[in-house]
Order: structure tokens, then sequence, then C-alpha cells
DNA sequence: TTGTTACATAACTATGTGGTTATGAATTTA
DNA sequence: TAAATTCATAACCACATAGTTATGTAACAA
């Protein structure tokens, strides 16, 4: 119903670049938390941290393995933000052409008249 | 150099329904604050910070028409935020495919020896 | 049992975020 | 000129976030 919240969770999480190296990193295979933690200069409750934010908003999941909790992707989330982006994008890419017609035809107007345009009356009540 | 910091502030600008929402109403067309502030049960102030993310985010530009201040889209921190989550994706789900064969494999082992699995000595010094 | 490894959790701090109301500035309209 | 419209900004609040250190817990190893 509300995939709204989803999408939030998804894209905060993206927002952190920490968080998008770690994704980066299980994009090759799965990783313990302290295999994750190896390369950041960052304690380890810091990445467990990150490894929260990243479980909630779906994107990953969490294994058992003796001691360890491998970490694995899940895609779906990045999917719904990938359709999100995607539909958007082609919207915007059109709009984006037809805005810079737009701007040259009143970048030309502009020229002729040198700043003066009509008095434009927005709907009022 | 560092598109790192584009990216963050790309996607924490995502991550806000209120956000994704104008620029959904943006893909429509041009628009001014008070327009945009409409639709949503909040102040003019929230509508102008919201876009001041936008715009530092550079989703957006803005221009002058007398009082009016029209928001428009821009195209280029979305596709990069495309690319990042398309390169990944694409990772992620043979990645995720992998994974379920091998999810597979581990799940009829499990069966078979109701768990137990020989120690895995990881590397160590 | 004792210790070690791998990880989580609690408590705390600093800063960021999302909202508010109040006010000010720029521009058009009367 | 004065008034109205459009928008931004300042000051403030509640809460979230990103990090820290310290400590606890679960599983293996001696």
């Amino acid at each position: 119903m509300t995939p709204t919240t989803h999408l939030d969770a998804t894209f905060a999480a993206l927002a952190d670049p920490t968080r998008r190296a770690i994704l980066a990193r299980l994009a090759l295979g799965e990783a313990s938390v302290t295999e994750l933690a190896e390369p950041f200069a960052m304690s380890q409750p810091a990445i467990s941290k990150h490894l929260k934010v990243l479980e909630l908003a779906g994107l990953i999941s969490r294994g058992r393995d003796a001691q360890r909790r491998p970490c694995r992707l899940e895609a779906a989330p990045l999917a719904a933000a990938n359709e999100w982006l995607e539909a958007y994008r082609q919207l915007w890419e059109t709009r984006f052409e037809n805005l810079d017609v737009l701007l040259q035809e009143m970048q030309a107007a502009e020229q002729q008249s040198t700043r003066r345009k009509p008095p434009k009356p927005r709907k009022k009540p």
C-alpha cells in the first residue's frame, strides 16, 4: 500500500558513502562484519550501525556461520528505487529538451524587448 | 574528482517523500513555490527548505518571473544516481541468483546433517 | 573452565533534519 | 505612495543520525 516508506529507507540508506561502499563490497560476495569493517577508518560498532540501517531498509540480510554474521545483498529494494528513478528520468529528459527549446525562445524574445513582459494575472479568488 | 558528495546529496534529497513528490510535480513542467506548496499540508517555509535541499543537490534550478521563482528540473544528478543504481543492480541480480543456488545447496546439506558444519579457519596471522 | 573471537548493545555527544512561527525583502497592483 | 503577493530567512524546537567508548553475549578453542 505504501511503498513510500520503503523508498524513503532505501534512498536514505544509499545517501551515506560508507553504506554505498559496503554495498559495493557485498556485490562481490558475502562478507562478515569484521571483513566489512576492515577497509574503513571507523570502529566496529559504527559498521554494525550501518549494517542495521541497511538491514532495516531490506538491502541486506544476515545469516549465521558460527560467531560470524555473514551479510548478503537483497536486490528487491534496489529494483524499486531503480524503477522510480528510471520512470522519472525519462520524463525528465524529455521535459528537459522541451524546456531547452522553451528557454531559447524566451531568450530570443527577451533580446528583442529588453526585459519587458506583460503582467500575467494568475487565478485568484 | 569526488562525485561521492554529489551522490550523497542526490540520494539524501530523494529520501524524503515530500521532495520526491515535488520532483514528480516538476516532471510535469515548471512551477512556482506556492504552486508546489499547495498540495501539501505544510507551511510555505517548509517547502522553501525542501526546494533549497533539491537545489543544493542540483536536482532543480530556479529562475525569475516577477515575484515568482519558477523551479525546473535538472536531469544530470538523476542520471548519475541512476547509473550508480543500474551498475550495481546488475551485479546484484546475478549475485542474487548465485546466492539463490548456493542457499538451496546449503539448505539441502543442512537437512542431511541437521546443523553441523566443519570449522572454517579464516585467514589469521 | 578459561579465554578468544565476532558481534551487538547501551550510553553518550555532536551535528543534521524537518517542521514551526515571525519577519523581512522584492516586485507588482491600486 | 500604500498595499498585496511571492518568496526567503532567522530563530527555535523535537528528533534522527553518525560517530565514539565501554560493556555484554554467543560460539568456538584450549
